[in-house]
DNA sequence: ACTTTGCTTGACACGATGTCAATTGACAAA
DNA sequence: TTTGTCAATTGACATCGTGTCAAGCAAAGT
């Protein structure tokens, strides 16, 4: 099905997140991006108006390709609100690497460009929304902590979750993938699931 | 003591808190602070070879205005590693509002350049320490929860700690900074100390 | 009087983004 | 075959912010 020439917009988006991926979330150039697609710069303006526009296109085209929202989705099989709190944990955690590279682009345009932030904190108020449905879960089963208010314990599941956090545990604590995903859970547990 | 005319250099890294203060950490320019410091853009240059090295000039004339060192010591009244350890979070939670302005300008510049990367890297180990004695004090009290080792409940504080999770409490979730306080101070309790 | 110090003015190079105009090559429709 | 259109190319150019350089000036120190 997928051509052996897919359409230059794709290209470009493909490009994209291969470099974004590649630099660890370092500064990309347009120009690289260009040269990484094989055309000229110029041409790259044909398809997005500016280099924000490009990375928010990337980023969505991302979901597309990973499927991010069926991942997303609360698990059928999570039996109570704790064992549902823990898949999306892991779901999300492993989520985060396959988008660091755009992500940290994207965070990082965001500073000086009012539609980059926008996109980039809309998403987040998405993945908001998952932990709201985590912890709101494990309130229905009577199984919130008392020390907490729903939406504190949302507030604090999502930053605890953040794309930051998740760098500073792996990169600069030197966490690998799994022990991040597993000592989440534990700390999640132990926060919010009342025993 | 204090002279109405200060030297050029520090009205120079005045006006530079004052202006990323003010900002809120926006991308505040040479030549806003030479404005701002009554002096010519050029001059900048004649006190600061680069925009990397006055920024980490000014936070280190934060540190000593505010004393930084002093209040970031363990209180010697601090009895219990419990106690130390809240201490601990109340002192640095209410440093971050203050230093909150140049951290995100030397973070966002440390994404391209290296030495004001390394410089804001040397602080936050330098802040790591601080948690790791509060962790330690817990530890030597017999009080450290048994689902960590130290190493881990100190990168766990120290990231529960750090100024993006603030920033993102406080502005995102609209957490008052006393809020911010009180809650990390709860969570660290809970996580950290024996009952 | 002379020199040094601290600053000014103005010009300029560089890197990256973003814009514009003229051109080419291919493919399709008449 | 001609005509038109679409996608991309080339090359030039504007803008913004950083950083550099040279020449000059004015006040202070000796």
């Amino acid at each position: 099905m997928s051509s052996a020439q897919p359409n230059t917009r794709t290209r470009i988006l493909q490009s994209t997140l291969e470099l974004l991926e590649a630099s660890g979330g370092k500064s990309v150039r347009m120009s690289d991006i260009a040269r990484h697609a094989g055309i000229s710069r110029q041409a790259l303006y044909l398809h997005f108006t500016k280099r924000s526009e490009l990375l928010i296109a990337a980023t969505h085209y991302l979901d597309e390709m990973k499927e991010s929202d069926q991942r997303l989705l609360p698990s059928r099989e999570a039996v109570s609100g704790a064992e549902r709190l823990n898949v999306y944990i892991e779901a999300w955690g492993n989520y985060i690497p396959e988008i660091y590279g755009v992500a940290k682009a994207l965070i990082a345009m965001g500073d000086n460009d009012r539609e980059a932030n926008e996109a980039w904190e809309k998403r987040m108020l998405d993945m908001r929304q998952g932990c709201l449905a985590a912890i709101s879960a494990l309130a229905d089963d009577d199984q919130l902590t008392v020390e907490f208010s729903i939406d504190q314990a949302t507030d604090i599941l999502w930053t605890m979750l953040s794309v930051r956090n998740w760098e500073q545990f792996t990169l600069q604590c030197g966490w690998s993938q799994s022990e991040y995903v597993k000592r989440m859970q534990s700390l999640a547990s132990q926060l919010f699931v009342r025993k």
